[in-house]
DNA sequence: TTATAACCTGACCAAGTAGTCAAATATTTT
DNA sequence: AAAATATTTGACTACTTGGTCAGGTTATAA
């Protein structure tokens, strides 16, 4: 009896709640993104995410309750990462040089993350429905510079103005994923040269 | 009793049964295509589909028996609107030409038949698991002499040589279709005028 | 006119799914 | 050591959804 107690507890090897969260919630999240990549928000099923991350799906419930939050928090983890790579410059004199520095971000999150950049690339095609929740909870700030900028360079015309700042951020997100899947592409399809002028 | 039949035949104006299978086909693919470019294949139901179409569900069914035919018919459909377009020149002599080409015609398609190319591209980004199904039964012949060409630049050194002819098809298809996006995109960012060098 | 074949559709069902919950186990605090 | 708190998970449920089918209507061929 005593004996089989200490014989668990040694098994266990004790690891703090802390980090059980911690750990779980990352593998979950790694799960989720591969399953999401693959099937989309609706096509996913929760049953898929828990067997990738080998737990029960109870447990991923209980971590993140819904998918769709689940789906969201993979959505904010892979906003988190590009801001990571792109908020060093957040000024630019040139909308085209914006651009082009978002576009190089991008391309190397397309490279490190593909599973990620997948899910994201989704997301856009289905019209960002979840984007908006994210951005104006958790990461208002960051996005709120961005606007700032875009209005700016709409004041000195050096762009038009298309109506909403937020529809025209998007509309920039969705055209780097764009360009940075193709050049990707090409770069595969070419062995390293590029194709255009 | 005699009144209310002849009432009847009058009220229907007697449709041949061949314009009612054509015309009630055309219907419900033009539905479908716009549920599964919004949802993607899993995430569209029958039922969103028929109410699109303002059919009862069980017609869906009967025309297209299950909602994977009828997305591989909406597929299907896609691809031949796009081959009419590319298929007036089917040999090129430099892979560029053929390259640019093809993305001249997708870049209409994506104009004319914005739904298409949505559903277009979530079967791209998914890995075009449903594409093969197509091509190697009704599309076969258009199909081959692409192949052809791209084994006859593999052979001339043109390309580089990836292994299956059939899998850098797909991967031409991915690219010019979000070099289509992207050019569409960037037009209306950028109101008509180029950005690229 | 009658028989046959195609079309139509409400009612139904089997399978699958997101999410709940209670009871068991493990860790931390007192 | 004991109480309190957090984690784990199998069993369960309410609900959605793709697909079937019988019985009806309409068009066409005989």
């Amino acid at each position: 009896m005593g004996n089989l107690k200490v014989a668990e507890k040694v098994r266990s090897s004790t690891r703090s709640k802390e980090k059980i969260r911690e750990e779980n919630e990352r593998i979950i999240l790694i799960a989720a993104e591969k399953v999401f990549a693959k099937h989309g928000l609706k096509g996913a099923t929760t049953k898929q995410i828990a067997d990738m991350a080998k737990l029960p799906k109870s447990n991923i419930h209980y971590y993140f309750h819904t998918k769709l939050n689940l789906y969201r928090c993979v959505l904010e983890s892979i906003l988190v990462d590009w801001m990571k790579a792109a908020d060093t410059f957040n000024t630019f004199d040139e909308p085209r040089e914006a651009f082009r520095y978002y576009v190089g971000a991008k391309m190397d999150l397309s490279r490190i993350r593909p599973y990620g950049s997948k899910v994201w690339a989704n997301e856009i095609i289905s019209g960002a429905p979840e984007m908006e929740a994210i951005l104006s909870s958790r990461l208002k700030k960051w996005v709120d510079t961005c606007v700032g900028s875009i209005n700016t360079w709409v004041e000195l015309k050096k762009i038009i103005n298309v109506g909403d700042a937020h529809t025209l951020l998007y509309m920039i997100w969705a055209t780097t994923q764009h360009y940075a899947d193709f050049e990707y592409q090409v770069k595969i399809l070419n062995n390293g040269k590029r194709l255009t002028d």
